[in-house]
DNA sequence: CGTAAAAAGATGAAATTTCATATAAAAGAT
DNA sequence: ATCTTTTATATGAAATTTCATCTTTTTACG
């Protein structure tokens, strides 16, 4: 184990694995004309009933002016619907379209074969091991 | 366990507790003036002796275009200095600056106290274990 | 009620990041 | 040695992303 810090800061190649691993996928994606902010707003759609501008900001780790835009051009490509919700006129529910899951489900199954390849790496254990560790780093948040 | 896609996909688990750990910190920086691609350029730079461009580029997960600028900025700055390889006129060694360390000393002190706070969330061992797991998944790279 | 404060999204300008390509140097091939 | 290819970095335009702010609607409170 080297003294330097880069090297033993955890955070940071926890932040090394996830690009590298999301780099690999999102090449792929690009390719098939389909931005990783568009992914991952429609995987967060794709089995749910819809979601508000302020659920996907908050599921897919982009800023909300983002999440608009992006929303706007899946509108507009005919990918998911825009409606205004009954109970609260402020907040705009997003569905996603037949289209929409024509075009992401056969992305998706790519992606479990590019995981289910990635977690070669580790025994299956392990891989197990790592989900639970990660979730239990998602739940709170460090107050710095 | 929930049968929804984004809820099992490992890898965008990783992208979202790798992100919020970066977050909670990168603010932290902003306010101090430091954007986390010199933040990045410049933990690699601290404890070596110099590094090429092509060299950061592979270890901060920035652009190589996004490297010569933002060296360049850190350089007008007066945080690094540039020097062309004796051996390899091609080759632009960046070096960090007595000024360059000054200011990022400090925030490496904040950095392990804000990775010590998060990693509370875990028993030590674990903390441990998901060391060696992220080494282990850095490694190779899977080819899609 | 009526007004103030808070919350949800939208918007345009500014900043950042990427992409394609240019330049320059080194390495390889004939 | 000359020519070709590859490698390292730089550059400018384009695309993406963020920031600050605006509008609309809801909530809170006197």
């Amino acid at each position: 184990m080297s003294g330097r810090f880069v090297e033993n800061y955890l955070l940071f190649q926890l932040a090394i694995v996830s690009h590298n691993f999301s780099q690999e996928f999102h090449g792929f994606l690009r390719e098939r004309g389909m931005p990783k902010a568009q992914w991952r707003i429609l995987i967060n759609l794709v089995d749910r009933p819809g979601l508000f501008i302020s659920e996907l900001t908050n599921n897919t780790l982009l800023e909300q002016s983002h999440v608009t835009k992006v929303v706007d051009q899946l509108n507009r490509d005919g990918l998911v619907e825009k409606n205004t919700d009954a109970a609260d006129r402020r907040k705009v529910s997003v569905r996603i379209t037949r289209k929409g899951k024509d075009i992401i489900l056969p992305l998706i199954e790519e992606a479990k074969k590019h995981e289910a390849k990635s977690l070669q790496k580790l025994d299956p254990e392990d891989a197990d091991l790592l989900k639970r560790l990660l979730a239990q780093l998602a739940k709170p948040h460090v107050q710095f």
